[in-house]
DNA sequence: ATGGTAGACCTTCTA
């Protein structure tokens, strides 16, 4: 089972790329992020097209999640728990139906910067709720992968230049330990499957031509619960899709499993 | 040099 997650900057600005995309790959499930529209103004038809069942956790304007799976998908939550006045969508959770059951969020941790402000401290609070409801689903002892744009560059290797980015709220120390306090919780970061391989950036920014001098970083994670983890066979990058027509800054990232 | 681009949407915010 192929498991994708891809922060698309807009659904309906994208929806050629991400459908070219979807034709080639073929993925089980696909989380998005950043849709950029209400449920209503999400183009399930053009998914349901290909194959896929839709659920949709929308906001208008900015943020916004969905995730996408073959089989049906049950026991969908919106939202994540703990803070009941939070209006941003960024969390959807589902159990993609079928003989082996995997339970699966779309996730988009909020981005934090500047420093300093209601902002960063808001990811953190964010963060903080993320671990408490992954302590949570981690004790069902499911097969269960968190995937999305965590808004987190997690060590000096997953950036083409350190230096550059200690100001910014994605490689903070604080934001770095809540995404480690994730994995001592149990979770494991698909990324390592990758042997040997070079520094794997997930997302290049749009300004100062960072994409044709390679200055990139990884910040799209797959999180794996135990039972995931035992199964991953592959992990994979796309980003030939930075470089098509009308990208999105951040590219697809896959996770496959055989349960 | 504190730049640059993209998307939603209406003037500026977010990233």
């Amino acid at each position: 089972m192929k498991i994708a997650t891809w922060n698309v900057n807009s659904v309906n600005a994208r929806l050629e790329t991400v459908l070219r995309w979807f034709e080639a790959e073929r993925p089980d499930v696909a989380c998005l992020q950043e849709i950029k529209c209400v449920d209503e103004k999400f183009p399930a038809e053009a998914f349901e097209r290909l194959g896929y069942n839709v659920v949709v956790h929308g906001q208008k304007t900015y943020n916004g999640v969905a995730l996408l799976s073959r089989t049906p998908l049950e026991d969908v939550r919106r939202g994540l728990p703990g803070d009941d006045a939070d209006e941003q969508a960024r969390y959807l959770e589902a159990v993609i139906s079928g003989p082996r059951p995997v339970r699966v969020a779309s996730i988009y941790l909020p981005n934090g910067n500047p420093l300093g402000t209601d902002k960063f401290t808001y990811k953190l609070a964010w963060f903080a709720r993320l671990a408490a409801h992954a302590k949570d689903l981690l004790a069902l002892e499911e097969p269960l992968a968190l995937a999305g744009d965590y808004n987190v560059i997690p060590g000096p290797d997953d950036v083409y230049d350190p230096a550059a980015w200690t100001g910014d709220a994605l490689f903070q120390p604080e934001s770095r330990a809540a995404y480690r306090t994730l994995q001592w919780l149990g979770l494991t970061d698909a990324y390592a499957a990758i042997d040997g391989a070079p520094a794997g950036y997930t997302f290049w920014d749009y300004q100062a031509g960072a994409w044709p001098r390679n200055h990139g970083i990884r910040i799209d994670h797959i999180l794996l619960s135990p039972l995931a983890a035992d199964a991953l066979r592959a992990f994979t990058i796309h980003r030939d899709t930075r470089g098509w027509e009308k990208p999105s800054d951040h590219v697809p990232v896959v996770a496959e499993i055989e349960l």
